[in-house]
DNA sequence: TTTCTAGTTTGGAATTACTCTAAACAGTCT
DNA sequence: AGACTGTTTAGAGTAATTCCAAACTAGAAA
């Protein structure tokens, strides 16, 4: 798809087939949380065969070029996120499973000063929920 | 310590040695984030040791006890921190450093529902900041 | 105190998510 | 097309953590 190749060029990252191929999957509008794993099943779906440490280069770029938000919930492995615009997640560990909160969902009305000569450059509020 | 076997008694954990010696270290009151890597250090420098596995076994049953928390700012390796107070924390990833946060500096006037037959089970705030 | 047993510790092997490497390959510029 | 540089590949390597079966120990009971 050409309008990805564009948005790869616009972010600095040249448009190689394997990248094209991640973006149409993960850069298409719809917000969702995706592991490495989960990345390699779907292209792999698709017919397509593209190596491990390519799928985790890929996402790292992503990330790192503002593609994509890594959210951090737990250690065991890496979630990212198609939607990076500012918002908080609910996370059930029960099920290992985010959901999106809007940003005006959650209203942060007193942050602490950061420590001297240090910017704040992120809030992330994790919501922990567990079935009742 | 005696006061180290009650303690570890009343969270329903057998106080053997390796647990009174980690509980000494860790539960003495003082506020701070460790790690595995770091408390074996540790437990070595009192010229004890304890085998690897015993070190995150010890960590991860403290935690199910409630005497630690678990916190969650990356996915290199765990962290622990020895004040289970409500509270929040400043993170430096360039330095990978962890600040505590009084839980009253960070005001959370809008906190959004829990999805549909969920508990809210905890609220996670992590700042990330980023020297000048 | 000795005995018994369930829970614990041990060292090492196994697991797992991820990174590294060196060779093959593919965009892109001329 | 030719060439240069960045990218992909498969597989080896890494590091935190868990698993395992055998040895041990705290606490209860005799």
């Amino acid at each position: 798809m050409a309008a990805m190749a564009v948005k790869l060029r616009d972010a600095g990252l040249r448009p190689t087939r394997q990248r094209v191929a991640i973006a149409c999957l993960l850069l298409d509008g719809r917000h969702r949380h995706i592991t490495a794993e989960n990345l390699t099943a779907e292209i792999n779906a698709t017919g397509m065969h593209v190596a491990g440490g390519t799928v985790y280069n890929t996402l790292n770029q992503f990330t790192d070029a503002g593609l994509l938000r890594r959210v951090t919930v737990h250690n065991e492995y890496s979630l990212f996120d198609t939607n990076t615009d500012h918002h908080h997640h609910f996370y059930d560990a029960a099920h290992d499973r985010l959901i999106d909160i809007p940003a005006d969902q959650v209203l942060l009305s007193r942050l602490p000063q950061a420590p001297t000569d240090h910017d704040i450059t992120g809030v992330d509020v994790v919501i922990h929920i567990h079935k009742k």
